[in-house]
DNA sequence: CATGAATATTTCAGGCTTGAAGGAATTGCA
DNA sequence: TGCAATTCCTTCAAGCCTGAAATATTCATG
């Protein structure tokens, strides 16, 4: 079909073939870190977080469809994610007035207190962990990365 | 106990933190778009790819534990990953000649031949998407991807 | 040599993730 | 009105992932 036929080989195709993987590596190093943290300090997990964080907001709640396209994320999987939020009674359902087939989810008061001191001490890492990193070098990472982006989502560039 | 008990609220933690999230929005991203093609066109997965990857950088195999240090896994995790590989055929394991505790996993020839395949059109994918970017822009990113490594790795930079 | 510590691996429960299939409600349109 | 297509959500199987516990083997030391 296309250029995938035969070998690309290039060395421009192998910088960009190392720049991916230091990308992949870096990532997930600190999405580990993260985890962890999470999971020792407040006992949960950065698809809860996610999720709490993207309910945090809309004050006015969310659907489960809408959910599942803020985060990216399968439809099917932000049904589970939702039911153990509930079960810990941060989050709750609630019936859309004119579709019994719609679900909205909102924060409770006490998922939004939960919320607001997991955002402070995630920001916290955060900067701690990007600690050498200066405002300069942030502003010009962030435009290089924007390079990268695969697809633009649906609702513009930045939510 | 240390910065984390009040906000930090700087405009530079602002700053690191959509540097983070947009770190983790770029990667995703490309992550879902391999691992859809590498599901498509070969019925395979991004997690038996890099185990697959390793093992082709150590012709004389490696142990579960290694494994699982060099792509900085669980072990658990190795081995249901390496036991689908073997189920496929793609890799075999090996008793150690010293000491009956260990397993030496190889490529087995078929696993070798897929593998050349799947890295030669994983490159090419990887060339397109990102195909935004140029050689010194590669360089400058991955140097300042440099500066956001959480830990350095056991067996050096680049292994 | 015996035996406790260390090492290599597997097993397990719990959770995340996807893609596909299914059920229920709504909408569009003839 | 009636009914097909669409939308919203859940369920399911399969796989990935972790941390912790269990097994088996080797090592170290008295």
């Amino acid at each position: 079909m296309t250029v995938l036929d035969r070998p690309v080989d290039t060395a421009l195709s192998k910088d960009r073939l190392r720049l991916w993987l230091k990308l992949l590596k870096v990532t997930r190093g600190l999405e580990a870190e993260l985890r962890e943290r999470m999971r020792l300090e407040f006992g949960s997990t950065l698809p809860r977080f996610d999720v709490m964080a993207a309910l945090a907001r809309h004050p006015d709640g969310l659907r489960m469809s809408a959910l599942s396209d803020v985060l990216r994320v399968s439809n099917g999987n932000v049904t589970g994610i939702v039911d153990r939020l509930v079960a810990e009674g941060q989050v709750a359902r609630a019936q859309v007035p004119g579709d019994r087939r719609a679900q909205l989810v909102r924060l409770t008061p006490e998922g939004r207190a939960e919320f607001a001191q997991m955002a402070r001490t995630h920001e916290a890492w955060v900067n701690a962990l990007l600690g050498d990193v200066d405002a300069a070098q942030a502003s010009c990472l962030l435009g290089g990365l924007g390079r990268l982006e695969a697809r633009p989502e649906p609702g513009g560039e930045c939510e």
